[in-house]
RNA sequence: GCGGGCGUGGUGAAACUGGUAGACACAAGGGACUUAAAAUCCCUCGGCUAUGCCGUGCGGGUUCGAUUCCCGCCGCCCGCACCA
């Protein structure tokens, strides 16, 4: 028997059935034991899974599986992100529907996916492009549109040329769409909005209690979410014959640097540099200008700051007499604050550059601790630290933050056009999430726009509005805006011709409560709270960085959203996060330079030289970097090859070894087959300790019970590890079980048994989350009963994870010199005196007096001379 | 520019709250078995001027003791980037 070899192809296939028949991993809702919910992001359905997608799920299965054992009713569900717009580039380009191609691809993936022996419950799979799961999301939306948190507004929109839709602000990259690439181009649309923004206070504060996410994704959502405490502060127009507006409301975050103003600065798309512009035809061409660099161009930063003096002034709001000069800016954002800022040349670099450029008054107000506030002066950079306010009036000697207050305090106590002067606000960067797309293959937004009555909801009765299915993708842009029929429509209210909206809703909307669905998937409601709530927040969520802003923080909003509207209980959806890194792959070019795939290239290894040629050319071949695993590097491995070939158990424990989790891990040959060779080493140390027979007594000799303290260290470490996510260090700690029971077992000693028994039975215990396959095909070896997947996690007994005696290293002055082996938790005193008897230690100190003699108990001695 | 992270053998990496640096694995080299190979097993594996000395990117500091804490550099990666 142990001269054969363990054959993944065979065993594999037939544990799934066993799973599949047994429904092993289905979870009852009214199941009384603890909730613990385990989710890895869904995937797109594209088609294949790739080398990702295994990481990814390996982790969660190997956490879903471990909870299961600990005795907790585990969650462990998948779906798919089925919208979106490469299944409408597959419906042109095959002539099907998205639809179709979109379910085939399903199939197949689901197929891939069980060939991995995941322990998920399929019988909650959900697609979000089924009318079963969107007619719950239009009916949310409609639940958000009348609580208010829903929006349809006229503004400027990010168009991507290529895909002919709109993109959110969170989704253009450097001036690019995320997914065209094209540059984005600004087009003015009535769009539907989430009013994320409202929550923005809330979602930033909340994430002091997310301490289960990495401080890195907390600190992206920080930023973007971009709070910032200033001032809104009305300038007073010197009266002019060019515009009848009274006053220039500016935001800023510096009002303690108000006696240097030398400017007040307007936006191009500024309301009032729009009136000026109509009777100014030179102010019109600048603001075209600008227009033109805006967006289409990465190098903003390097873009020059530029100005245009409109000759309208301001009074200056505290020194008496003065007034300043209004410009219109190429470098002042629309869209943030009012439009429109003051100027303060010395202490912003901005303000700075553009007055050097056209000689404005460059006026420090802080001073910088030790210089000297006669000779202070600010050359070609600004000065933005801290420092004492000088040159400033009343506020002369304040620090810059009572400086701040004092000068707020003043200007609410004023009045311009019947308004304080200022106003203490909040700004947030963080702008409303505009959710409609021009696109067919998503999900229909539920509104009819009737010329009576203007713009109202599907009645909730009429729900789902569902997609036509005959469609032709013959034009570019909205094929549901094109479809002869699908829009018109009786208005529900008065019964008059009416038309449907057209644009669809944004994919990352679907992914924003695809985890709540997911605890009830097949109710009629979008959630039953009462079991939505026993599962949710998400315990262990596990996904790609890459969502870091984008869905997580859509999804963060959404479930504050459906707390207002009733559909779930709580805030936060995601207690625990994690964010693996990616799956690289050495790259490999031909003398061409052509990109060569793995499997066409032989690497040959002789000392530390690393060559590689051609496997049927024989032709030399340069090895290039690592680099994440992409089509266009041809470094891809395919995981239905890895899977057919070494089998699924030796992918995923691949996957778990080595590289720590949140760091990108390098597919290597070599280390599958490392992985495959473990495999076989577990397989023969079982047959072989079964071979060995069985004794049910418990040996008190030396050796059984460093085959039992290993084993138990072992459980107990391995346990630590899952819980913390530390995959490869649970990995390490089985190898060094398995070499410890593989000695004890070639040592041959006879009273070991029962002691060995117990070693296998739980080494594959703890292999079981990562090589399930395996782990079951063994477990029925050893002659257990049931399935490894139902038994419980083995007990550790504490007592064998002590040992009685401990090896002390000895230092003399920081270096080792020697180790004494003591009873555990021996008195600092007693290991003096043994320590300073030591013949190596005698040696060592020449005759010294040790001067002084560290003891920490149980780990270290330091004698200072 | 701002924010975050990371620098440890030939390689991926361990090292708990400051306590024997390199666990575990890969690669490499040597050996056993074999007609031979594969598979398997055993040994070596940070460096050096080796009874000892040096060594966790570099330079300082705190400490009996620093990969770990502090200060200053250098390098790499990621995110944001005219946000007033």
């Amino acid at each position: 028997m142990s001269g054969e070899r363990y054959n993944p192809r065979e065993s594999e296939p037939k544990w799934q059935k066993i799973w599949d028949e047994r429904q092993s991993f289905v979870t009852a809702n009214d199941d009384p034991r603890e909730p613990y919910y385990v989710l890895e992001m869904f995937p797109y359905p594209s088609g294949r899974i790739h080398m990702g997608h295994v990481r990814n799920y390996a982790m969660g299965d190997v956490v879903a599986r471990y909870h299961r054992a600990k005795g907790k009713n585990v969650l462990h569900p998948m779906g798919w992100d089925a919208f979106g717009l490469p299944a409408e580039n597959a419906a042109i380009e095959r002539k099907t529907h998205p639809g179709t191609w979109t379910y085939s691809n399903i199939e197949a993936m689901k197929k891939q996916l069980k060939s991995m022996g995941l322990s998920i419950d399929w019988t909650r799979e959900i697609a979000t492009c089924s009318p079963d799961y969107y007619r719950h999301q239009q009916a949310m939306f409609i639940d958000m549109l009348e609580a208010g948190l829903v929006t349809r507004k006229s503004s400027k929109v990010n168009w991507d040329p290529v895909d002919m839709t709109v993109l959110a602000n969170e989704q253009v990259i450097d001036g690019k769409g995320w997914r065209s690439g094209a540059p984005v181009e600004q087009r003015e649309l009535t769009q539907w909005f989430f009013k994320i923004s409202d929550f923005a206070e809330d979602l930033l504060e909340a994430l002091d209690g997310l301490t289960e996410w990495p401080e890195k994704v907390r600190t992206m959502q920080r930023n973007w979410i971009g709070r910032s405490e200033g001032l809104r502060l009305l300038f007073e127009m010197v009266p002019s014959d060019k515009t009848d507006t009274a006053s220039i409301e500016v935001f800023t975050t510096r009002p303690d640097t108000i006696f240097g103003a030398s400017f007040v600065g307007l936006s191009p798309d500024h309301r009032l540099t729009t009136e000026l512009a109509e009777a100014n035809p030179a102010l019109a061409a600048f603001v075209a200008e600008c227009h033109s660099h805006g967006t289409a161009t990465e190098t903003l930063e390097k873009a020059e700051k530029q100005g245009f003096d409109t000759g309208l002034r301001v009074k200056h709001p505290v020194i008496e007499g003065e007034t300043l000069p209004v410009y219109v800016a190429n470098f002042i954002l629309m869209d943030y604050g009012t439009g429109a800022i003051f100027g303060c040349p010395a202490h912003d670099q901005r303000d700075l550059d553009l007055a050097r450029k056209y000689g404005l008054l460059v006026k420090p107000v802080v001073l910088p601790q030790g210089e000297d506030p006669a000779s202070f002066a600010v050359g070609t950079e600004a000065y933005t630290d801290a420092g004492t306010i000088f040159n400033s009036g009343f506020l002369d000697g304040l620090s810059i933050d009572e400086a701040k207050r004092q000068i707020a305090d003043y200007f609410a106590a004023r009045a311009v056009d019947n308004r304080p002067q200022g106003k203490v606000e909040v700004n947030y960067r963080l702008r409303d999430w505009g959710i409609s797309r021009q696109r067919y293959w998503g999900c229909p937004i539920p509104v009819i726009h009737c010329e009576v009555c203007g713009t109202i909801p599907v009645p909730k009765k009429d729900l789902p509005v569902v997609l036509p299915e005959d469609v032709s993708f013959d034009k570019p842009g909205n094929a549901l805006d094109h479809h002869p029929t699908w829009k018109h429509v009786a208005c529900p209210q008065c019964g008059a011709p009416a038309r449907r909206e057209t644009d669809t809703m944004d994919t990352f909307v679907d992914s924003s409560w695809y985890f709540a669905r997911f605890t009830a998937p097949q109710a009629e409601t979008p959630t039953i709270p009462g079991v939505a709530n026993r599962w949710l927040p998400v315990d262990q969520y596990i996904g790609g960085v890459e969502h870091a802003i984008l869905h997580l923080l859509y999804s963060r909003f959404f479930t504050r959203a459906m707390k207002a509207t009733g559909h779930v209980g709580m805030d936060e959806p995601f207690k625990g996060l994690f964010t693996q890194g990616m799956v690289t792959h050495e790259t490999y070019k031909g003398e061409d330079g052509a990109w060569v795939p793995p499997t066409d290239v032989v690497l040959e290894a002789t000392g530390d030289a690393r060559t590689a040629r051609h496997i049927s050319t024989g032709a030399p071949i340069q090895i290039g970097s690592v680099e994440k695993m992409s089509k266009s590097k041809k470094n891809v491995v395919d995981p239905d090859e890895i899977v057919g070939s070494y089998g699924a158990d030796t992918a995923r424990w691949f996957m778990l070894s080595d590289s720590p989790p949140e760091r990108d891990v390098q597919w290597t040959e070599a280390g599958v087959e490392g992985a495959s060779r473990f495999q076989q080493r577990v397989w023969r140390l079982v047959h072989d300790v079964v071979a060995q027979g069985d004794n049910e007594g418990v040996s008190t000799s030396a050796e059984a019970l460093a085959v039992r303290r290993a084993t138990h260290r072992a459980a107990d470490g391995v346990a630590r590890d899952i819980e913390g996510l530390r995959f490869n260090r649970a990995v390490a700690q089985i190898y060094e079980l398995t070499n410890a029971l593989a000695k004890a077992r070639d040592a041959g000693a006879a009273d070991i048994v029962s002691a060995m028994r117990e070693g296998v039975r739980t080494l594959i215990q703890l292999i079981s989350p990562m090589m399930p396959h395996l782990a079951e095909t063994c477990w029925q070896v050893l002659g257990e009963s049931g399935l490894v997947a139902d038994a419980p996690w083995p007990e550790v007994d504490p007592a064998l994870l002590v040992d009685d005696e401990v090896t002390m290293p000895i230092q003399i002055n920081g270096k080792r010199r020697a180790e004494i082996a003591v009873a555990k938790g021996m008195a600092p005193a007693e290991v003096e005196g043994r320590v300073l008897g030591l013949e190596p230690v005698q040696k060592a100190l020449e005759g010294r007096t040790p001067k002084k003699i560290v003891v920490v108990p149980d780990r270290i001695v330091n004698i200072v001379v």
